[in-house]
RNA sequence: GGACGGGUACCGAAGCGGUCAACCGGGCUGGACUGUAAAUCCAGUGUCUUUCGACUUCGGAGGUUCGAAUCCUCCCCCGUCCA
């Protein structure tokens, strides 16, 4: 159907084929199809997680199918239960609203909503859903499923199996997620589903939904679990999740993220998560082989992801403050720049004041800079060589920082440890 | 409602009258090595002072005792089994 060849085999030399329903190869060979995932609205933002599905859409697209993004604002009233162990603390609608909006920013990052002849969608289930009356749904939809089914669904069974057991609530979940891809099926002809693939279940219920109904055939294709070599969760950085939303996580931070993947997942990574080609990526994989110091591959994944979702200025600004931070000393760096660089790492002002004559114990600057929680904590730090002033090593706990240590008179910059920064800035 | 079992620091888990700020493992934080890595090694991990020491902690509240995380009473919570 594209000049590029068949989608499908594209997902599976990128190893983001985990399951797909039998036939779907050759309909998408055939012809454009229409094919949507789903998106929780359960935060504000997107996180790197969500990164991988919104890249499939996106690939969909360039190989001439339309993708529909389908933000849950209904189902996200509800919870999903899949891959959770326990229940869900249900949002309130405004919240929902809210997190609707933010994510459909993020989305419109990557897929194109004015492409000649297959414009992406956005589309929000609780249009549909918050329409649906009990009885009718019941009658239409509820029919087709029997308990059994839902039973025999593998998120439905563990959590049964487990203690907290599963609300009414969540076990109606698959149902609604079901009856999204039949209403999506009648109104737009939309015939494909992907997903995680925890979202398998969820998505076989939707085909199953669907042929009872009105007959027609459906698909469903899931991607594998991006999963970790250092067997942590993939999406979470020392700070926490890895948000998509730059308020959350900094453009700086989002780098360094893909900069510090796993030598044994970067080219995994590059397929999942680049628009690179087969040639580009091979190379890189033997450039890992060959040279694994030089990190030529993160850096190639960091660059391309970061560019997609922030840009070029902010790729650039995250690249110097890099070369910084890692590379060398900040002597030759005047109080822009290092404003500049630091601009997300937490500051604080101190009075001027406070930092004439004999300054200030380090234990107390370190305790109003919130870098250690305890004076017992800093003295620690500053007994194992983990704490710099200027880049300089404190060597002594009893130190003391005066005002003629400031860079410019106007500004100090601390370091916990290898990577932790801290700004003290000189108040009025 | 009844019968047991259990609640110890971030998590898991010892301790069951003094020598307990509380073994051990994980996590976390520094340091060394390095590739802004992994692995490894070292150190640290209640608060205040840091040498000694003081103070606050072992579900909660009381009590016994010179002395309690450890014994007693009541209460709260969790798990398992029986109703």
């Amino acid at each position: 159907m594209s000049a590029k060849g068949n989608i499908y085999d594209e997902f599976e030399w990128r190893g983001l084929l985990y399951d797909a329903t039998p036939g779907l190869k050759d309909l998408l060979a055939k012809e454009s199809v229409t094919a949507y995932i789903g998106f929780d609205p359960t935060a504000a933002s997107l996180h790197v997680g969500s990164l991988l599905p919104i890249m499939g859409l996106a690939r969909l697209q360039r190989f001439g199918h339309t993708p529909i993004a389908l933000v849950g604002g209904g189902t996200g009233l509800i919870g999903d239960p899949s891959g959770k162990t326990a229940e869900r603390q249900l949002l309130n609608k405004e919240k929902v609203e809210e997190n609707i909006a933010g994510i459909k920013a993020q989305l419109s990052h990557f897929l194109d909503f004015e492409r000649e002849g297959n414009p992406a969608r956005i589309e929000n289930n609780h249009d549909w859903l918050g329409q649906l009356q009990l009885i009718d749904f019941l009658r239409d939809t509820g029919k087709h499923f029997t308990v059994n089914y839902m039973l025999s669904k593998e998120s439905v069974k563990r959590r049964i199996e487990s203690e907290d057991g599963i609300s009414y609530t969540e076990f109606t979940y698959m149902m609604l997620q079901a009856y999204d891809f039949l209403e999506l099926n009648r109104r737009g002809d939309c015939s494909l589903q992907m997903g995680g693939s925890d979202q398998w279940g969820n998505i076989l219920a939707g085909t199953d939904l669907i042929r009872r109904v009105n007959g027609n055939k459906a698909h469903g294709l899931v991607f594998p679990l991006v999963t970790n070599a250092s067997g942590t969760k993939f999406g979470k950085s020392e700070a926490g999740n890895v948000w998509l939303d730059p308020e959350l996580t900094s453009p700086y931070k989002f780098y360094q993220f893909w900069m510090n993947t796993d030598d044994r997942d970067v080219i995994h990574y590059l397929k999942s998560f680049t628009w690179l080609s087969r040639e580009e990526i091979d190379g890189l994989e033997a450039e890992v082989n060959e040279r694994p110091g030089a990190r030529e591959a993160q850096r190639t994944l960091a660059r391309h992801i970061t560019t997609a979702l922030h840009g070029e200025s902010e790729l650039a600004k995250s690249e110097m403050a890099s070369k910084v931070l890692f590379g060398g000393s900040m002597e030759n760096l005047g109080v822009k720049d290092l404003r500049d660089i630091f601009e997300d790492v937490p500051s604080i002002m101190l009075a001027k004041e406070a930092l004439e004559g004999e300054g200030m114990g380090m234990l107390d600057v370190c305790s109003q800079a919130e870098i250690t929680s305890s004076n017992g904590e800093a003295r620690r730090l500053i007994r194992q060589g983990g704490l710099f002033l200027n880049g300089e090593r404190i060597e002594d706990e009893n130190a003391r920082m005066t005002i003629d240590q400031a860079i410019e008179g106007e500004l100090f910059v601390l370091r916990k440890g290898k990577k932790s920064y801290h700004l003290v800035q000189i108040g009025g």
